[in-house]
RNA sequence: GCCGUUGUAGCUCAGGGGCAGAGCGCAUCCUUGGUAAGGCUGAGGUCGAGAGUUCAAUUCUCUCCAACGGCACCA
């Protein structure tokens, strides 16, 4: 018997394992015949701490399945790029002294050096870094097919799958010719469509050259605007809607975010809201992630009603116009211009509800001015108030005190009268009312309410009857959407679909990000973008990268550097291009944010070597295949639901209507890894003690801390991994101890992919004893077969439960299924599943014939390739060499089910009142008769007994007392 | 408040209408030339509570309880 194990060797036969698939390539990828499939993981910050512990987590999942697909005979993409833009690198950069650009450098090579060691199956010639300006040239590229663009939302077309689409980016140079026609004309400075273009007799005159142009700008999808943006001083930068938390503070760092008026450079993300939504139902997406998004989009439809007053219209938008007849105010938000214009007028001080922060708290003004209700043509008063919210809908509400629970609050406050027009259930009557539900009956209740309301707590918000359907000349089944029809059709309203998304503001105040391709002439002041043959726009490599903290008037460090910011040059077909002896142009000075170099980053290597286009078209189309997304399985945190998920969609959506790429959508299917949490250890003062530093002891079955040195009892908080917190985990050190294979497998059993997990490395031992045993039924197995052992004898370790079946039938059935269970837990990602499986199947056999000891080497190659290899050499040079047909086990295939194996007899299960009795076998074709006799015997019952034969897989007799 | 997820061994998690599973931990034993380690064997569960459907429910349905996650004056 051989006593060495994996534990003793792992690391040298590792290393060596990897040296050798460095030197045959083992993991490039070209294009061939095969079906291919697409993987990819959200691609890291080269982080100056390395890895932690929650990358390996995704990355050896991908990887698995990279592996598994390739056995499946799937050509595979699976590469790894490097997201080095964006504040932390540059903030990392600040803190050090030293350049980002050498920081970013260092911190790949060491990521780099990392990822190999974890032996992932990268396809090595495809990886990059979003800094590399062979990459971030076309990021520009990008940037300015949005600029060259415009959303025609009139346009309707179908894509391949045949699903409509509502709206199309198109070139620019397209509206221009549109408005030459008057296809569409300009309104209030905006290009529109004509709605008269058909009618000879139009008369609008036609808009100059420079209308036209200065009209294009407010189409294009990527514009200049004065804004308000989220300024956040400490990061002296703006910040997009989506990296503002719901308190107010940076998403990174948690600074204070305060409002502030600046000229920015804007993404048209808000005219994608539509497809944003509707295009989730093509995606395997999670359901918290899709609805994250949809929360995030926000979208309402409803009735846009037009109320006039002696200060001008006020538009107002109601999901709810069924309460119409409920309206008893018109609420404007401060910063509305009635509002404004009211205040001023009538010497309003307005600044208390502009200040109020809490508004939980409703507070208002009456203003004494009143519209028309539009139907009725009473009069209802307007009030100024600070629950309004002036950036959603249109900035006023039509209040009906009875059925929100808001206006209820503000209008009873304020004693504004309350008539409902929807009848509530008695359930809700008898909750909701004030007093002493028992002391009245339901007719009083009904009554109060119709009455009486604010007897009530709050209002009725359910859809329900109306009181008076025959005002709204509609029978009383009328659904909401019946009724905005209504309103369209009777001209009191106009059917509309409002969003709560905003547009993308997409310019930053930093340094470290890529240069916007766009210049402005010193003279006229006029934008151009950058001819492509300028492309890219560098940074500048010397300079002080430092922004400007706390100033009122920040100015992006690129302004400081003027050599780079005059240049000179011609303008050629509408572009920018240097020339020396041209006039003179200023180049943008804020960069884009972290979020655009990931927004593509995925396309990018299908094609990483493209010098000529971002990727090519009919590559892209080869590696998305037939899927609605182009990345077949994706991989990454749930934390970016709203960030990088949406901003890519968008930006791939552009690139889909323009035609460079052949997908709707960038990500098919998504996964969310779950985090890693540890625990974290303090002494008395609250300070952190480094994990290494902690002896933990069992006390009672508890887990009780100890100091290492100072033996002090420490304070033990589960949450985050944290470089403060210093209980962070290196993956390497695990590595260096257990080898790369083992670490792999308790990565994977630690639980569900997606599901927050603990970090406890004692686990780890079990699969170290796992591969240990596993060795051994190599060895063994592999020690008999070279003495000609004979193929039909296999050993069972334990006493089998099954003692009719003969040997070699049970391990055919028990592998089977075992083959069969993990097959299913892969294809589903639940690789820890996938594992119990073998772990079951090799308790139970110690020793297997050769055709099984291959096929269990192919199932373990996805989780622990170096040990597969390992034995997959050893094999080759042994007897059972002709099973071994490739020179490698990254070439081998992934077992078949073996369906020929007729199984005639099938397992007898005798149960009595459901509980179960017995088991045995008999032919799968036994009469009821025959197996009502043995069931009887092997239930040791006598007598006649009433019972159910159920034939499924197994045959099962159920006998009932 | 709205939407969603989860309750199975001491812990972390599988499973699934008809013998309750894995790893760790625990206990017994064996090794003592892999030794602050390795191996064998074993104990452990009313499958969150209650009702319903069924010949049969831990599994399906409903109600409740508990925990977690996301969103939230979005008109």
């Amino acid at each position: 018997m051989n006593t060495k194990n994996w534990s003793t060797f792992c690391i040298d036969i590792e290393d060596s394992i990897r040296e050798l698939w460095k030197r045959n390539k083992a993991y490039e990828v070209h294009i061939n015949s095969n079906e291919t499939y697409f993987i990819c993981d959200f691609f890291p910050y080269p982080s100056a701490a390395g890895l932690h512990i929650g990358h390996p987590l995704g990355y050896i999942s991908t990887d698995i399945y990279a592996r598994y697909k390739k056995m499946r005979d799937f050509n595979v993409l699976y590469s790894m790029g490097f997201d080095a833009f964006g504040l932390p690198a540059e903030q990392y950069a600040i803190q050090t002294g030293q350049h980002p650009e050498i920081t970013t450098n260092e911190n790949i090579k060491s990521i780099s050096n990392q990822l190999k060691n974890l032996s992932l199956s990268h396809d090595e010639n495809r990886v990059f870094s979003t800094t590399d300006s062979e990459y971030y040239k076309w990021t520009q590229w990008i940037f300015l097919q949005m600029y060259d663009s415009f959303f025609d939302h009139t346009e309707v077309w179908y894509d391949k799958f045949n699903n409509k689409i509502q709206g199309k980016a198109k070139n620019i140079s397209i509206l221009r010719k549109y408005l030459q026609s008057q296809k569409w004309i300009i309104q209030n400075g905006v290009p529109v469509p004509n709605n008269d273009f058909a009618n000879e007799n139009n008369s609008i005159p036609k808009p100059s050259k420079n209308e036209i142009e200065k009209a294009l700008n407010e189409a294009r999808l990527a514009y200049v605007a004065n804004v308000k943006v989220n300024w956040c001083a400490k990061l002296g930068t703006v910040l997009s809607n989506e990296e503002v938390t719901a308190d107010g503070l940076s998403e990174r760092g948690n600074y204070p975010v305060t409002q502030k008026s600046m000229q920015q450079w804007m993404l048209r993300i808000t005219k994608y809201a539509f497809r944003l939504i509707n295009n989730l139902q093509y995606l395997n997406w999670p359901e918290n992630i899709s609805t994250m998004q949809k929360n995030w989009i926000g979208e309402s439809r409803g009735v846009e009603i037009t109320f006039e007053s002696e200060y001008g219209a006020i538009s107002v938008f109601t999901t709810r116009p069924d309460t119409i007849f409920g309206v008893f105010f018109i609420g404007l938000a401060p910063e509305h211009c009635i509002a404004q214009k009211i205040a001023k007028m009538h010497n309003l001080d307005l600044s208390q509800l502009q200040n109020s922060t809490n508004l939980n708290t409703k507070i208002g003004i009456k203003t004494g001015i009143f519209v028309k209700h539009v139907i009725t043509q009473q009069k209802i008063e307007i009030w100024i108030v600070n629950y309004v919210l002036h950036n959603y809908g249109t900035g006023a509400i039509m209040g009906v005190p009875a059925h929100d629970t808001r206006d209820f609050e503000f209008a009873k406050k304020y004693n504004i009268e309350c008539k409902p027009v929807i009848i509530p259930t008695d359930k809700w009557l008898l909750e909701n009312y004030e007093g002493d539900a028992q002391n009245v009956t339901i007719e009083q209740l009904h009554d109060l309410w119709k009455n009486d309301s604010y007897q009530y707590k709050t209002a009725y918000t359910e859809v329900g009857d109306l009181y008076d359907f025959a005002k709204l000349n509609m029978n009383n089944k009328a659904t909401i959407n019946e009724i905005c029809d209504w309103f369209n059709d009777k001209g009191y309203g106009k059917c509309v679909i409002k969003y709560k998304l905003r547009d993308w503001l997409f310019s930053r105040q930093r340094y470290w990000g890529e240069p916007f391709p766009i210049v402005r002439c010193a003279k006229t002041n006029q934008i151009y973008p950058v001819h492509i043959d300028n492309l890219p726009v560098l940074l500048p490599k010397q300079m002080n990268f430092e922004p400007e903290y706390d100033v009122k008037d920040p100015i992006p460090p690129l302004q400081r550097n003027k050599d780079w910011t005059h240049v000179k040059g011609v303008i050629q077909n509408g572009a920018f291009l240097l020339d020396e002896n041209g006039s003179s142009f200023i180049r943008e000075t804020n960069t884009m944010p972290n979020w655009a170099g990931s927004c593509w980053y995925y396309l990018r290597y299908m094609d990483a070597k493209n010098k000529n286009e971002f990727v090519n078209f009919d590559t892209a189309k080869y590696w998305s295949g037939d899927s609605y997304g182009a990345v077949d399985l994706y991989v990454g945190g749930a934390e970016h639901a709203v960030l990088h998920l949406l901003y890519a969609r968008f930006w791939h959506m552009v690139l889909f209507d323009l035609g460079h790429v052949p997908t709707p959508e960038p990500f098919q299917k998504l996964l969310n890894p779950g985090m890693i949490t540890a625990n974290a250890y303090r002494d008395k003062r609250g300070v952190y003690v480094d994990v290494n530093l902690v002896n933990l002891k069992n006390v009672d079955g508890k887990e009780v801390a100890y100091h290492a040195k100072t033996e002090e009892k420490l304070e033990i908080c589960p949450g985050k991994m944290g470089k403060r917190y210093k209980n962070g985990v290196n993956p390497m050190q695990i590595c260096e101890k257990y080898g790369v294979d083992v670490f792999r497998l308790h990565m994977m059993y630690m639980g569900p992919l997606s599901q927050t997990r603990p970090w406890n490395l004692k686990n780890i031992v079990g699969m170290e004893r796992f591969c240990n045993s596993l060795w051994r039924i190599f060895e063994n197995s592999y020690d008999l077969l070279s003495k000609n052992f004979n193929e039909n004898i296999s050993k069972s370790s334990k006493n089998d439960k099954h003692e009719n079946y003969d040997t070699n039938d049970n391990l055919q059935y028990d592998f089977q299924k075992m083959l069969n269970d993990v097959t299913l837990e892969m294809e589903n990602l639940r690789f820890n599943t996938a594992i119990a499986f073998i772990i079951t199947f090799c308790n139970k056999y110690k020793i297997l014939p050769e055709k099984y000891l291959l096929n269990l080497l192919r199932i373990l190659a996805p989780f622990i390739p170096h040990f597969a290899e390992y034995w997959y050499m050893r094999l080759r040079e042994s007897v059972i060499a002709k099973h071994c047909k490739y020179t490698s086990i990254l070439h081998e295939k992934w077992p078949k089910y073996d369906i020929s194996s007729p199984q005639q007899n099938v397992i007898l299960v005798v149960t009595i009142n459901g509980r179960f009795k017995a088991t045995n076998k008999i032919d799968k074709n036994a009469t009821d008769e025959n197996i009502i006799e043995k069931a009887r015997k092997l239930a040791l019952l006598t007598s006649e007994t009433k019972y159910v034969i159920v034939r499924k897989e197994k045959i099962i007799v159920n006998f009932i007392k």
